[in-house]
DNA sequence: AGTTTATTGTTAGGTACCATAATATTTACT
DNA sequence: AGTAAATATTATGGTACCTAACAATAAACT
């Protein structure tokens, strides 16, 4: 998603605050530079991942499956966890299944259904990944005292809970 | 981007502590819920412009040109300060253009040249978006005491000072 | 038992947001 | 004058979504 490298410099807000008076400064300032770090520690990862040949979509749906018992779930619980429609898992799964690392069960108690399981290629590959990925995401986190992840992660739920205000 | 809904339970996380040992369970825990509040905002600010009929990539065009003198700036300068393509400001821009919201000038003293510029359209819109987009930003944030901002920012800079250690 | 309703997953079609590579035009350099 | 560099666009393609319509099946109702 575009996002603004370049954030506002002093003079620009003087030119903003001509124009809108009313204008927070502070607020719409913290505002983006929170956007900024955010997209930029999500494009970190998405770096990460693409070392191993991984894209954001496909790695939750594996990590998904990893949290289930015999690393299967059906498309519409993935589909609820993953928080898009049915119609987007289908299509990751295609990818995940083209590569080999997932399979689609047919359930034998409803024809309807269908399980998606963890290959052992594809448990395989987050045996690959997932040591390095903790590893860094450890690494990364240790840079902040527990207590700064508190009151930064509490500061973020907070703002969460009050995301309706911008509705 | 697709990212969990579901964040781990503590049962998911004892079966991954299991497969992986040396995972370090509360960074990772804090990483995915950073990226998931990450997530709601950013989406609750998609939510917000579409009330006004922009999505991100224009609205973002659009305040970047409010910026700048004269309302214009060129491609090359937008895609800098956007960090993205030249490419794929050329498709932004012939979007805003179509609703008649920027135009292209043509620079006289550089026929290859354009000056993006807000048309009064365009400039009415945004005084029609940003006044409540300054309200409720100001409102979201003013959820939290400046210290508690600082400290949240703060914190988040130094993450992403540090995100090579992703790489 | 037969019909309607609900559920499951896929397909079809479309949009937004990006990238790379190739191209045309124009300017700058030597 | 000839080559190199810069500017913007087009062409092409990929990822990540969505909604709406569909086919198959199961469940509920009458």
């Amino acid at each position: 998603m575009l996002l603004l490298k370049e954030l506002p410099t002093s003079q620009s807000l003087q030119k903003l605050s001509a124009r809108y008076p009313t204008i927070n400064i502070r607020a719409v300032v913290d505002f983006i530079v929170l956007l900024r770090a955010s997209s930029d520690i999500s494009q970190a990862l998405d770096k990460l991942l693409a070392k191993h040949g991984l894209l954001q979509g496909r790695w939750w749906i594996l990590i998904l499956l990893l949290r289930q018992t015999d690393y299967s779930s059906s498309p519409t619980d993935l589909a609820e966890k993953a928080g898009v429609t049915k119609a987007s898992i289908t299509g990751f799964i295609d990818s995940l299944q083209a590569e080999g690392l997932v399979t689609r069960v047919e359930d034998p108690t409803d024809r309807r259904k269908y399980v998606i399981q963890l290959t052992a290629l594809g448990l395989k590959k987050l045996d690959s990944i997932v040591p390095d990925y903790n590893h860094k995401i450890s690494e990364l986190m240790s840079t902040l005292s527990l207590t700064e992840r508190d009151q930064m992660l509490s500061s973020l739920k907070t703002l969460v809970s009050h995301l309706e205000r911008l509705g």
